[in-house]
Parts: C-alpha cells; sequence; structure tokens
DNA sequence: CGCCTATTTGATCTGATTCAAACAATGTGG
DNA sequence: CCACATTGTTTGAATCAGATCAAATAGGCG
C-alpha cells in the first residue's frame, strides 16, 4: 500500500483542530489517510436510507444535508453540512442508516474507507475523542433544532437558522464579513424547519421589513446581527468551540 | 484507592452488552468503577444549563429527562431516560451542559467520576467504542424525534412515543406483556412532543377511542400493537440494536 | 428567446392553541 | 377516616399561526 501523503486531508485536519490540539504524529497519521476524492452534482444521495456503507464521507466543497423521507414524500431534513463536516460519521459505529444523506449543490467529497478511520482512532485515541467529540457536537445541534421545531414560532425558527449558518460558514473561513452565501432554496429551508415554503417566503420577507437580513438570489447579508441574534433568540453556546463566536 | 466491586455497576454492564460484546477483562474493569449512589425526588435536576459537571449519571431507577427552558418559560423536552441510560455523557467530551436533565419520578442515580471514565476508556478501547455508540444511538433517536416535531400530526407524534417507550422499556425488562407504567404526566407528554397537553389529552382519548391503548392512571396497555405502530408510523429501526425488536 | 425552476402574492381552510372551568385522583394532616 | 388541598385530567368555545391551493412573477441558463 502506498502511503503517500493526502492534500484533500487538510480539511480534515483543520476541521480537527478545532476540536482538539493535534500532535505532529496525529496530523502526520491524518496525512495518510487513503481518501478518495469525488465530484457529485446538485440534488444526488451521497449515502442512502437503509445504506450498510463501508466509508464515510467528508465533506469538502458544497452544501449537503441528512434527510428523513416519509411515506407521504413529505421531507424533514435534520442537518445541514458545510465544508469539514462528517455527516456520516455515524456509520462508523451503527451499521445501517436510518436517513440519508444528499447534496444540495455541486460538491466535492472524500470517502474514507471504515477499516482506514478503526485502525487510526485505535492507535490514536486521542483523535478518537476529537471524533466523539464531533459527532457530540451534531447531537447538540440536533437538540437545539428540536427546541425550535417544537417550541419555536416560524419567524424565530428562520432567525435563527440565519445566525447558526453564519457562525458554522465563519469558522470555515466561508463569510464575508456578515455575508455569505445561501445555496438552499425555500423549500429546503422550510423541510429543515418543519414549515411550508409559502411560509418561509414569507417570514422571509418579515425580517427583510425589519431590516435584519437583505437577500438577493443566493446571497444573504446580516444587516444586523444583534437584532438578528434577539428575533431568533440565538445563543451560539451550542455550536462549540467557543474561542469561535463570532463578535 | 480501593478497587472493591460495586453493585451498581451490574446495570451498567447490561446496558454495554447490549451495544456489545463484553470480555470478562473489560467486565472486570467495569466493576471497578468508582459508583456514587444517590436517591433523588421527583422533579430534581440532576445537572442544569451551563452547568460545568465532573461526572456522569447513570439511571438506575426511575425515569428522567433532558430539556432545555426558553425565556418565557415553555420548555421542550429532548429526550425520556429510562434505567440502565447515562443522559449526560456527552459532558465527558463538551465540558458545559446546554441543556438540563431532570428526574421524573423518584430516581436511583449512579455518579461515575469523568476522570475515572476517561481512565477505563483510554486503557480499553472497545468500551470506548461502546460508549460512543450509546452516543451515536442517542442521536438516532433525536433525529427521529425532529421528523415528529417537523412533519408528523398530534395523533402520529402521541402514537410514535408510546410505541418507543414500549420498545425501549421492554429492552431493560420494564414492561408486563405489551403493558408499562407511564409515570408521566400529560403535560411532560406535550413538552417532549411539542404540543399543548390539552391537545395531547384529545388525542390519547383518540387513540383510546380506536382501541389501540389503554390508560388508567400511569398504567398504559397496548390493546393493538400492529395497529398503534401503523398510527404512529413507528419503525423501530433507529433504536437498534435490532435483536431487541418486539414481536 | 424560451424553458424551467424558484419566489412571491392572495384567498381560504384547519389543526392546534388558548382560555376557562369542571371534574377526578391522590395525598395530607387533623 | 374524613375534609381539604393539590395536582392532573377532561370538556367546551373562541381564536390564530401556519397550511393549502392556485396563480402570477421573476430569475437563471442553454
Amino acid at each position: 500500500m502506498n502511503a503517500s501523503r493526502n492534500p484533500a486531508a487538510s480539511p480534515l485536519i483543520r476541521k480537527l483542530e478545532r476540536l482538539t490540539d493535534l500532535s505532529d504524529d496525529e496530523k502526520q497519521a491524518l496525512t495518510m489517510l487513503p481518501l478518495t476524492v469525488r465530484a457529485l452534482e446538485a440534488d444526488q444521495d451521497i449515502v442512502r436510507d437503509k445504506d450498510r456503507p463501508s466509508q464515510c464521507c467528508l465533506l469538502l466543497e458544497g452544501f449537503a444535508c441528512r434527510y428523513k423521507l416519509l411515506d407521504d414524500g413529505r421531507r424533514q431534513i435534520l442537518s445541514f453540512h458545510i465544508p469539514g463536516d462528517i455527516p456520516d460519521l455515524r456509520s462508523l459505529h451503527l451499521p445501517v442508516m436510518d436517513h440519508s444523506i444528499g447534496t444540495l449543490v455541486p460538491c466535492q467529497v472524500a470517502f474514507i474507507p471504515h477499516q482506514s478511520l478503526h485502525d487510526l482512532l485505535l492507535h490514536h485515541p486521542r483523535l478518537a475523542q476529537a471524533f466523539w467529540r464531533d459527532t457530540l457536537i451534531d447531537a447538540a445541534i440536533f437538540c437545539e433544532w428540536m427546541v425550535g421545531l417544537g417550541r419555536r414560532r416560524a419567524q424565530v425558527r428562520v432567525a435563527h437558522l440565519l445566525c447558526e449558518l453564519l457562525v458554522r460558514l465563519r469558522a470555515v473561513g466561508l463569510t464575508d464579513d456578515h455575508a455569505y452565501k445561501l445555496p438552499v432554496t425555500q423549500a429546503e429551508i422550510a423541510d429543515a424547519l418543519g414549515l411550508t415554503g409559502v411560509h418561509v417566503n414569507r417570514n422571509l420577507q418579515e425580517l427583510r421589513g425589519k431590516r435584519l437580513i437583505t437577500l438577493r438570489g443566493r446571497a444573504l447579508s446580516v444587516q444586523d446581527w444583534e437584532g438578528l441574534q434577539r428575533v431568533g433568540e440565538f445563543d451560539p453556546t451550542y455550536l462549540y468551540p467557543w474561542d469561535k463566536a463570532v463578535a
């Protein structure tokens, strides 16, 4: 086996460095991971409900989401994923998928065989902790979404999501001050927030009316970050790590 | 340090044995954990939002829940916990609580110092995997709840929850055929399902009208398991491990 | 330009909430 | 062992946030 260094590993290293401090040895080991990079089109499934994947995927570029489909075709989006995320890390320890993961725009994805990850984590317990930690942060985001879905009004949910995305995208350098590209349709936002597309549209307009945001095409810009956080009842604590909070 | 065997460790061992096979060595190590057992009253917090706990809790007896409070006092319950669960295992790798965990009825709880768990998991990588796996199953339950909160009608949500509790309680031997004790008020069910107590009440009556369940006081009995699963759109796959499925 | 998809607008409907009050169950102390 | 307090369940009526349905407009792009 050729243990050459893989340039696609660097987003992974950057991600883990946000979760923990890495030794040179650990970085070295990460670089050795046999990553297979693939380009995917928009609206393609990466893994599908009921699959038994033998590899995990690392999102290098683009936007993806985790979702479940109901029998009648309705959909609940469970999370959005941005570059640096490993959306199906769960499959490393839960063999059967109970949901799907799909792209929302054209994406670059790196696949990592489960076996390599198992080997890596066995020999590097601190890396294992960091990956575990990553799945726990995912869970913390689920919890925050549950609060929104269960107990918050539509307007609050929309504002909250826009806040969350700003903070997360900023952490990976995909923001321009308080603006970012939101490559997601309103119908997709609706599927994430448990609303209808029509209602998301109206509430987005409300937020514009209050001069909290501007939204032209896919370009979202936060006019009033304080105000948007207030309306969205947004407290970034749940996103960890705390040193990356937006001013 | 006195390494005496702790009898409260056996629920923990039983729990992990549902997740993985344990060697004698691993069981032995688990028995050595310094558990501190405490009795708690109903409606007491075990850990609170913003806390920085130095120990994890293992629920030995009773019913607990994970929840978040909104500013206006509304509450979203994020999960119910039954004997054998370690509801705040997350705190092992995420130091600050972003939600609270409280008892719903009088409980027996065992506390395990983080330090002991860290030591244990460092020397027993397979146990570390099993604990990780446990937090992943938690996350799978969150996802299923999100689907309910976002996309399912009240009646479906109620039926689904009753199904989930039957399967989970059965796995720890707390059912009597298709009946179990549901020591939870309708208001608490409402906080879990994102509904009001009144609406939960009406839908519970609907389920009784359809002869799917009976409910007298805290005693729930599933009359028609097939039917309840159908109404609740319940598929236990997400609960893992699959060998414990209810016939 | 013309096609396709996404956003926007309007009118109407409904599941769930809200508010309020009655009722049942459980427990407590006298 | 009963009177009373407390908490949980049940019922009814009015209201509302968000859904649904349908059609118009606006972008993007080959």
